[in-house]
DNA sequence: GTCTATAACTCGATAGAC
DNA sequence: GTCTATCGAGTTATAGAC
């Protein structure tokens, strides 16, 4: 497999539904995903997956809660350790880089999904623990006190951080159309943003 | 097609309709929106949006290819100007965050069906003449060899600038809720992106 | 050009056999 | 548990009166 295997482990015909519905709703969202092709890529009847999960809503919650449940803990643990700040950027790039070249649909999915139904989504969060940013904030101003950094708002630091790292992905298409990049070549490029952003923010920070 | 592409002010019922075809589109997309709704907000009824434009499909690939008609001129004349480097990232970031403010909707939506329609939208923007990021790589590459700025692939810089401008309006609500803000507090942060981005870029690009 | 009414179809959901 | 068959709501699209 090599998927994901949230829940039940194994092949039940329930996790067959949840990789399937894993799949289609990632990729097309909510209003795009249809209970026809989520049954066909799992093999089985649609009635099975109103037994199984007992509506669309049902099944695109416990799907949105399962991607929320894997992306929010691996953020955490990057932002919230206490580890020296250049060596906390180049931890959070490389891990986040990572995951993500391993699943693209996915911080689209959270992006769109997130602004179309904010509701729905906002359900599925909060059950989960957030990243406190308060630790990195002290890190960077206790780097700027020292010298050891230019002035920069902690907020805005983060914030271009995770801009470098996701928007080459979810805009990988436009990306390419405007540079004039093959698929290989973009996919050549992705591999070199882990070293690009790094640098780009390390060289930035320079006081 | 056979009609007037000119969307002159005044307010004809093609061109409610189409203005309203453009609301409900960019906020949810082609699956997310229904003909009913575009009726509503256009005050007319639904029978007359197949009066005017065929189908959903051509109302949609109306909408859509005018997104694009207007997004590709305003990036081709900042990006092929021959105005010095910085002096153009300046101007480049000024304006182009300028035009996310005001339409926070549209970068979503090239990103969301660009991925969920490829061929739909690649029919979209081809007419269209793309910006040629040559001029713009030129001038970095001389920059590099006369020492005033440090070593970087211009690919990687462009889509650097590009993601520090777009992204933090598409995850708006994700930063939001990751940074703990409130509504108000975010749209201030917001504002200073313009100051900040150049600010970064700049600050990365010294010797 | 604009409307009402309705046909044609898509899709989520349920009933019931096995 | 799993399937086939079908219902019913919601949507796009058309017919036809004015």
């Amino acid at each position: 497999m090599g998927k994901k295997e949230s829940q039940q482990p194994g092949d039940s015909t329930e996790q067959k539904i949840f990789d399937a519905a894993h799949e289609v709703f990632t990729q097309k969202g909510m209003d795009g995903a249809k209970m026809q092709e989520i049954a066909d890529r799992a093999g089985i009847n649609k009635a099975l997956l109103h037994y199984y999960y007992r509506s669309k809503e049902k099944l695109y919650e416990t799907v949105a809660r399962a991607i929320i449940g894997k992306a929010l803990p691996a953020l955490r643990q990057v932002i919230e350790s206490e580890v020296p700040l250049e060596e906390k950027i180049r931890g959070f790039v490389e891990t986040y880089i990572d995951i993500i070249s391993r699943n693209t649909f996915i911080p689209l999915f959270i992006i769109s999904e997130i602004n179309k139904h904010p509701d729905r989504f906002i359900d599925s969060v909060f059950p989960q623990e957030l990243p406190k940013p308060e630790v990195f904030f002290r890190q960077v101003e206790a780097e700027i006190a020292a010298g050891r950094i230019r002035p920069i708002k902690p907020q805005h630091l983060i914030v271009n951080i995770v801009s470098l790292c996701i928007f080459p992905f979810v805009g990988k298409p436009m990306m390419r159309i405007l540079l004039g990049m093959s698929m290989g070549e973009m996919r050549m490029f992705l591999e070199e943003r882990k070293f690009e952003v790094t640098n780009f923010v390390l060289a930035s920070l320079r006081p």
